[in-house]
DNA sequence: GAATCACTAAACATGC
DNA sequence: TGCATGTTTAGTGATT
């Protein structure tokens, strides 16, 4: 293939890439730094220092490793013919999966599911997640049984020809299962017939929300196919001993496709969002000031306004999540029968009223609980992990590899620290550039401008984020991550997200 | 092999 | 009375 098409493709992929993580994040932080960083006057390609970067095809890779990494020995056994036969058996069955009428199949685990064409397919959802995902359809967050069955008829198509047995399993687990509830009639804002209004109980809706994470299908099959590139690939996350970040959106390998589930979606997709949204939404931040402080307009602080931001990141007022959405790791436990609540509650559940959102599960304080000071405790202790260079020394919490791992969320640590919530975060954000206008160096000299740009990369870098200048700091990350040894590779910009994983 | 879970089927009760 | 809904029990198969 002729390089200028690789470089085409490459970009055409990487612009799908983005163009759908803009879609399914709509306004998020990551899609607002990947804009901010385009707006750079040096980043042609916004990808190129991202880990979209690594969807590159292997033409820039050297050559002295391929004997090492390339799987062309797997060709040459044929022991990938089980892979290659199963990708066909892909492409046959994706165009139409034909089975006898009347003999349900569950859908074959290797083939992304397609409610609406795979209608000979049983869906590879258990009933729970499907009642689960009609009630969280639903404007109102509860439905009587008979709209459950129609949510469920009009979305998988399957149930249409199916025998009549399964509404009677549909009633069988709102009955018994703990994850359902019947909403009192005197609360129920609609008035139906007979029956009742069923509703998902919010302490068991973590368990849901993770059983459907763990559902095997998802949209995103190829998108991911492409953000995991094979292991053949000479990439620098193997040369230096590092994991790739998975690219999409975390869609993980659960998404619920936005596009026949748009509401049940982006409310997992917000969960994916949170993930490290956080640390992006640092990163933007930083992208401002380092701009800001760049173009020497004014002569605001970085490290002010960073002490400020990590100051309400150390907020004692900060609250936990109360819900954890990470139920546990023990699948039994996400939506069975016989669950023990996560958190029991004995108040009344009204559906659909505030806190029934899944986002109002989580307790994140209102923007008066964020003090915009922190103590000189707390100050002192952020100094202690300021490198001489003015990078800052960051720690990633045991959490973050559970969301590498899961593609749960979870929480990013700075020294211990909790990462905020989208909403709290976007008004901080807001305050934080308020704040680090307003507290101002009164003398900056040249040095310490330069190490609060340095600062700023180093946190750039950390959040997966380059920029065009490049930067020493980051090789010295690297290498105190990694080895502890003073040499760095030669091409180490182009890992860009390594810290994520460091 | 035991335990657990999801599913299915059936019977029965209840309410409109 | 018929039907939809809700509850309960029992059985089966898959998975751990």
């Amino acid at each position: 293939m002729p390089c200028r098409s690789l470089e085409e493709s490459d970009a055409s992929m990487r612009q799908r890439l983005v163009n759908s993580l803009s879609q399914s994040f709509p306004g998020s932080a990551l899609s607002k730094a990947l804009q901010c960083i385009n707006d750079e006057e040096d980043m042609k390609d916004p990808l190129s220092s991202s880990c979209f970067a690594e969807l590159r095809l292997d033409k820039e890779v050297p050559d002295e490793d391929d004997e090492l990494t390339s799987l062309a020995w797997l060709q040459d056994s044929n022991l990938l013919k089980d892979i290659n036969a199963g990708e066909d058996e892909e492409m046959k069955e994706n165009d139409d999966i034909k089975m006898e009428p009347g003999y349900a199949q569950t859908h074959p685990s290797h083939v992304p599911y397609n409610p609406q064409k795979h209608i000979n397919s049983k869906p590879p959802y258990s009933f729970s997640c499907l009642i689960f995902m009609a009630l969280e359809e639903s404007p109102t967050k509860m439905l009587p049984v008979k709209d459950i069955y129609q949510w469920i008829l009009s979305h998988f198509p399957y149930f249409q020809n199916a025998p009549t047995g399964w509404k009677n399993s549909v009633r069988h687990n709102l009955s018994l299962n703990k994850c359902f509830k019947k909403v009192d009639k005197d609360r129920g804002h609609q008035t139906i017939g007979k029956g009742s209004l069923w509703c998902v109980d919010p302490d068991y809706r973590p368990n849901l929300l993770q059983a459907l994470r763990k559902t095997p299908y998802h949209p995103y099959h190829q998108l991911q196919m492409l953000a995991n590139p094979q292991p053949s690939q000479n990439n620098h996350y193997q040369l230096y001993g590092l994991k790739p970040q998975p690219l999409a959106p975390r869609l993980g390998p659960n998404s619920i496709s936005p596009h026949l589930f748009p509401f049940l979606s982006r409310r997992l997709g917000q969960s994916h969002l949170d993930i490290d949204s956080d640390i992006k939404d640092v990163a933007q931040t930083l992208v401002s000031l380092k701009t800001w402080s760049k173009a020497k307009a004014d002569n605001a602080s970085f490290a002010e306004g960073l002490k400020i931001k990590l100051g309400d990141m150390k907020s004692p007022k900060r609250v936990i999540p109360k819900g954890p959405v990470i139920c546990t790791d023990n699948p039994s436990e996400d939506h069975t029968y016989s669950i023990t609540r996560v958190e029991a509650d004995e108040d009344e559940y009204i559906p659909g009223s505030p806190g029934s959102s899944i986002d109002d599960e989580y307790d994140f304080g209102s923007d008066d609980d964020i003090d915009d000071d922190f103590s000189e405790d707390e100050y002192d202790d952020l100094k202690k992990h300021v490198r001489k260079d003015g990078s800052l020394e960051l720690k990633r919490g045991r959490k973050r590899d559970n969301l590498d791992s899961e593609g749960e969320s979870g929480v990013d640590e700075v020294d211990g620290c909790i990462s905020d919530n989208n909403n709290t975060r976007t008004s901080k954000r807001a305050r934080l550039l308020e704040n680090a206008k307003r507290h101002r160096f009164e003398e900056t000299s040249e040095e310490e401008k330069k190490k609060i740009e340095e600062g700023a990369d180093a946190l750039l870098n950390l959040a997966g984020i380059c920029l065009s200048r490049q930067h020493t700091f980051n090789r010295e990350i690297v290498n105190e991550k990694l080895d502890g040894t003073k040499e760095y590779p030669e091409d180490i910009d182009s890992v860009s997200e390594c810290s994520s994983s460091s």
